[in-house]
DNA sequence: AGTGGATAGGTAGAACGGCTACATGTAGCA
DNA sequence: TGCTACATGTAGCCGTTCTACCTATCCACT
């Protein structure tokens, strides 16, 4: 699936993994991958310039460490970020309820 | 709700609400209003250029008649549009089950 | 020792599609 | 006469994702 159709969700998306525990960006790729069963592959050129703009927009806090000779940028989830997810997980359900009833056959 | 986050969701949209009764751009336009609760209100800059992307595409075909002095481009589903629909119907299917599995609260 | 794949982070520039703002015109009502 | 609803449309902007590319380390295999 194209992240491309994901336009508009994909932050909650990202703020969702990082929820529980703080990932770096390569994880947060790998948790979206197997959260979604496969379906959300997201190219770096997508994932790494998000992550940026999350954190530039404040729901995101990055800290720099190095593991076993890796540099990992690690981010976590702010508070702003929680009220964001929270936000998100709304504007979902009001989304499919949306999309549902206007993609619903009608036999009528 | 903006259309933004429709992207990649409204081209089925569109030819859901014309698969029973062909109708022109600005009832199309009326006839989303309605069935989304009033959520989806698409300004006329996003709906027209939308059918006629829809017409090329080969999803619809369209037909001028004059109502009472008016204007009017009258869209139909062609055989396409319909094994469009039928396809856009089964990817919300499957993106809403992506969306929330990745979007689910984790306790763990 | 060398190669290739997985891990890790990143940028530049193009493409896409929905946006705002504008343009045009008719019908009906106050 | 002017306002609102009806009706169709275009130009150009903007944000997000895209493709394509770059750098670098670690590990397994040859």
């Amino acid at each position: 699936m194209k992240a491309d159709a994901l336009r508009g969700h994909l932050d909650p998306m990202i703020l969702a993994v990082v929820e529980h525990e703080p990932l770096h960006g390569y994880a947060i790729m790998e948790a979206l991958q197997e959260r979604s069963g496969g379906a959300v592959d997201l190219p770096t050129g997508t994932l790494y310039p998000a992550l940026r703009r999350l954190e530039r927009a404040g729901y995101l806090a990055s800290e720099w460490s190095t593991v076993s000779g890796r540099k990992r940028r690690t981010y976590q989830l702010t508070s702003a970020g929680q009220k964001m997810l929270a936000d998100g997980r709304g504007e979902w359900e009001t989304f499919r309820t949306v999309i549902e009833g206007v993609l619903r056959p009608r036999t009528s």
